[in-house]
DNA sequence: TTTCTGACA
DNA sequence: TGTCAGCA
């Protein structure tokens, strides 16, 4: 067995921080027009990037796109903004507990063939072998396996 | 071209 | 919230 990736590698693969959009682009993703996410900026509901000065444009990272995506979806479904919003704070409580969770949880990729093993990490606290989580037949199937493996199989 | 603020509907 | 003006 073989890691695709370790740790390091998917923290780098997972940070959308480093992309930012304009509010056109926001405006035409979402399809919140720039004059809505402008009123909702002075409601405090959303913020941009800091800006030099007032008068240049607004960038909104990945997060803030996330969040108005999120605010997009409860309205779509028949709130008001201000419930939207609540909905979307409580939501974004536990996916902040989920990714952490899982940030600590997933090691690394490991692959053997044509599967894809999660790297749980060490099984036992000497660190001999390691728990891997996998599927049986990726798609149809969602059940989740597990497998135990010694740490002298796994290559670096 | 795009975005900004402010004003009016 | 949409739209328009007048800027940068």
């Amino acid at each position: 067995m073989k890691y695709l990736f370790k740790k390091e590698y998917l923290k780098f693969g997972f940070n959308m921080s480093q992309y930012v959009f304009r509010i056109g682009e926001i405006e035409s993703m979402s399809g919140i027009s720039a004059r809505q996410l402008r009123y909702w900026e002075s409601k405090g509901i959303i913020e941009p990037l800091e800006r030099p000065d007032e008068q240049s444009g607004r960038v909104y990272p990945f997060k803030m796109f996330m969040k108005i995506m999120m605010i997009k979806t409860f309205l779509d479904q028949g709130n008001t903004l201000k419930n939207a919003v609540m909905h979307v704070d409580e939501t974004q409580r536990f996916m902040r507990a989920t990714h952490n969770i899982l940030a600590s949880a997933v090691h690394g990729l490991v692959y053997e063939d044509d599967t894809v093993f999660i790297d749980l990490g060490d099984f036992d606290a000497e660190g001999r072998q390691r728990l891997l989580a996998y599927q049986e037949n990726s798609g149809e199937d969602e059940k989740v396996s597990y497998r135990l493996v010694d740490k002298a199989d796994l290559e670096e």
